[in-house]
DNA sequence: CGAGTTGCGTACTGAAAGGTACGCAAATGA
DNA sequence: TCATTTGCGTACCTTTCAGTACGCAACTCG
């Protein structure tokens, strides 16, 4: 998972995998079963320990642009745990992955989507969000945002920069 | 370039593209001298055939939000020509490439940074957007909007959700 | 015509990818 | 104690990668 978070699927081979790890290659297929399974697994495994505590830090009745701001914050935050991105914005703009992982990276993506959906509704029955923005447009919008201060910080862009624009592009929420 | 384009460098060997070409591969390296080079002289003509004319076609003297309208209507339309997304987009996330296209993407991001902070300097002294606004982030913000929407165009993400979450990004310039 | 150059493609190289055959050693069970 | 199973790693497979050695044919020029 870490090597794949901090380079890329593309970026690491099974073999290189395994020579990290102190690993044989045929023991890391007896327990993964192949490239696809592994990646999979990491990402399964991702969604557990870094994407869930992240869902379930948000507190649904503080107000949306804090929300959005706080996330933004953790992401570009340079001391943060684990390499800087997101494996799951890696994977979303990786090609050749195979059936499984394509899969799961389709599945949290969508959650990922219909949590920030819950977010903006919960924010337009406060009268934050004005009514006459469409939910779905407005939820693509922060998803796409996130994912991109998350590539452009794997990509080690300036923090800073990133944390400024992003607040500027969520100022439409104010 | 339109098989760069079209699946991403990493997608894409030198052995494919002599097939495709229907070039020998001692051709290619007579004619390029090798994958760098050949990858910096595809995105060299994709910014004279390509990025020269969308920079060429935009007047400084219209609103701002009308020309990053037309600039995303552009980018998510499904009859453009070529393919969808961007070459350049497609490098700045690749990783693995030689320095010289990493040169070329540098300075190409850059260039297109620089026009993005002319229009908003433009749109500034026409009070369409609000003096406080840095003009680096502003610039900064509309790059990685434009970005991440050719990205998820080159990705099949649907047109008109893309289009309509980058004006809802946008409507900050109004 | 004939020697020398040029253009160009076949067929190779070594490295690295994903994946596996197979044999060795330790544990198991009667 | 000895046959059998289990766990596990060495050493291999095929394919594909970027890159190149080398020879054949065509053209040039005296």
């Amino acid at each position: 998972m870490d090597a794949y978070w901090r380079e890329g699927p593309n970026a690491v081979s099974l073999n290189e995998i395994c020579r990290r790890a102190g690993v044989s290659k045929p023991g890391l297929y007896r327990a993964f079963g192949g490239e696809d399974k592994l990646l999979d697994a990491a990402l399964e495994h991702y969604a557990d320990v870094v994407l869930a505590p992240y869902f379930a830090a948000v507190d649904p009745d503080t107000p949306l642009c804090d929300t959005l701001e706080a996330i933004v914050a953790s992401f570009t935050d340079a001391d943060r745990a684990g390499p800087p991105g997101c494996l799951l914005a890696r994977l979303q703009q990786a090609d050749g992955l195979g059936p499984l992982a394509t899969g799961r990276v389709e599945g949290l993506r969508q959650q990922a989507r219909d949590s920030y959906a819950t977010l903006i509704e919960l924010a337009k029955a406060r009268c934050e969000v004005a009514e006459e923005i469409p939910t779905e447009v407005a939820a693509a919008m922060v998803d796409i945002e996130c994912n991109a201060v998350l590539l452009r910080m794997a990509a080690g862009e300036d923090p800073q920069l990133l944390r400024a624009q992003a607040r500027l592009a969520f100022s439409i929420f104010h």
